[in-house]
DNA sequence: GCCCTTATTGATATTGAGTATCAATATACT
DNA sequence: AGTATATTGATACTCAATATCAATAAGGGC
């Protein structure tokens, strides 16, 4: 089975682009990270890791990273953050307004209903988003 | 029926704020529009009704009518635009990758999935959002 | 209507995320 | 090794959105 590396190199050579060193760490640092990472917090990461990789790189390559289909970029509070997106089980997002806590979800039957929605239309579905807002256990107390 | 202006009204009463010509002058044009408006072409328009009132105002009441649960904010495309929420049918959005149409959908059995989702994790569902993104019809030729 | 407290406004400065620029350097292919 | 060209880091820049602030206006009490 192929793996993050083996895919990100690939679609590098498809693209005729390269692999360096810095694309390599700061796919690496992504890997080991948990959950929603925001960019600052992957360019701190990445910094002490190599202290010479600057911030535009790191923003270069996550755009990169999400063309091949690895990374996912997300918006729910105001800040955006990158998530895996390869070899994790597919979910969408429960978020809470007051507090911010997130859980993860999937739906089969909403996945299907999706497809029909777009078959129905005209349109191949490509990719969706799909976030429920509501208030969790805790903050209801 | 209350209409958007009562609404409006009672929601700045509650919070203690004040029913001001430029709250009433966004709010109209606001309503005048159709679909997703961006917040320039907001403000020219409201501009040439009334050349008085800057883009801070706009930007100030636009948040107040999101609040009131008047107005919803999307980003789709980079752009952000705004949207008339309320004595409009409830829907979610299918978005072409290629040429950016946008139709509209509902689907009663995925509102009803996800109130059993957010049940479920012990939430309670405030509102949510759903985009489907694709490739329409004539893009695909 | 008048007063007074406090919200609001417009103009503009500021912020901050993300992008463009560019000369120096590194990669990958021959 | 040599060469064409992609990449990099530093930094300038852009642009949407927000903060600041002095002047003004709402609106409740009288």
């Amino acid at each position: 089975m192929l793996d993050e590396f083996d895919i990100f190199k690939d679609f590098l050579k498809q693209k005729e682009l390269r692999w360096t060193p810095q694309r390599k760490s700061i796919l690496k640092v992504f890997l080991e990270q948990e959950g929603h990472v925001p960019i600052d917090d992957l360019h701190k990461k990445i910094h002490s890791e190599d202290h010479t990789i600057g911030i535009a790189t790191v923003y270069r390559t996550m755009k990169l990273l999400m063309d091949a289909g690895l990374a996912e970029m997300h918006t729910f509070n105001e800040k955006t953050t990158y998530e895996r997106l390869y070899q994790v089980r597919h979910h969408d997002h429960l978020i809470c307004k007051a507090c911010s806590k997130t859980v993860e979800f999937e739906h089969p039957l909403i996945e299907k209903y999706q497809e029909e929605v777009c078959e129905r239309h005209g349109f191949t579905l490509k990719n969706h988003r799909m976030e429920l807002f509501g208030i969790c256990n805790e903050c209801q107390k």
